[in-house]
DNA sequence: AATATATAATTGTTTATGCAACTATATGAT
DNA sequence: ATCATATAGTTGCATAAACAATTATATATT
């Protein structure tokens, strides 16, 4: 009796403390802490964490094509297409139609958009130091590989799952 | 001359291997391509990842007020609100006006809700088992540490600097 | 050459997050 | 008791992801 009453206080106990245990919702979870942090440091540049990843991969490497920045970035087209276009209406790139095949377009930042990922590079370095606070560095370098792992298993399995 | 050749090509190629090395945007990654799979296999159930999991908290701990529900699941309260839209649209849940608080809601399931989760808890369960297909069990503590770390510091510092 | 098929990009729809503004009810201080 | 403040919930707006369908151009097949 005694034994099922203390059970009883520390299920409920655990209800509490652990409502959503998965691996999954955790990393969401913290992804949209980073994220959102990331998004109030960068608010004086009026870019957004992912456009900020999509320009820095335009800034690194000119003339991409949208499918090519689409895979680096790992968003679908779609997503891609539209992040363009708020990155084109801020005047942070250009696009220019491909010669060879006219079904795709070039992609360059401007001047304005180079100095924007100049200026923020800093703030995005300074989320691994926040990482860092609270991770040693072969601890970070485990965190990274073991994402990498997951990241292509699971896109395998959705892959195979998807094929039927 | 040859080395400067050799290098462009290593830069080159880095540039195709190692577009977004910083662990928010590969934690997004992660994230994106886990929930996706689960989505996929929670197809028959028409119900969404982030549904599951508010639905997954309202059954295990009926009568919750919207703000204890968004407090467990990491959600605002506008988020929260939607998502109970959506499951009651479903008929998975229902809401009763508070007695001693009349501004707030309490949340019950439905049996059919209840079924639902009950049907899926494998579902999600499997999950873990796509993640473990790829780490050890230390890993996955490991993992799931780090996480919580991270999820705190970020949160503290977000508040922190949000706070001027 | 004509036709089928694949690919690049766009558009529309649904779901979800984050932020700000708002309503209604509770609680605290004078 | 009144007035200020806090809290629960909702609504509106912008951004983004996932999926399906569409358009336009390339490539492959016969």
């Amino acid at each position: 009796m005694e034994r099922n009453k203390e059970k009883g206080k520390f299920e409920q106990q655990q209800d509490q403390e652990l409502p959503l245990g998965s691996v999954g919702f955790m990393m969401g979870v913290t992804y949209r802490k980073l994220t959102a942090l990331l998004q109030q440091r960068l608010k004086d540049y009026e870019i957004t964490p992912e456009q900020w990843s999509v320009l820095y991969t335009i800034v690194r490497s000119q003339g991409l094509i949208q499918k090519e920045i689409a895979d680096r970035t790992h968003k679908d087209k779609p997503a891609t297409t539209r992040i363009l276009d708020h990155l084109e209406s801020k005047g942070l790139i250009f696009k220019e139609v491909g010669k060879q095949d006219r079904r795709s377009f070039l992609v360059y930042c401007t001047d304005k958009g180079r100095k924007v990922i100049e200026a923020t590079i800093p703030i995005e370095a300074g989320m691994t130091d926040v990482v860092k606070a609270v991770l040693s560095e072969n601890e970070l370098v485990h965190l990274m590989d073991m994402l990498m792992r997951i990241q292509a298993h699971a896109s395998e399995m959705l892959e195979q799952e998807s094929r039927e």
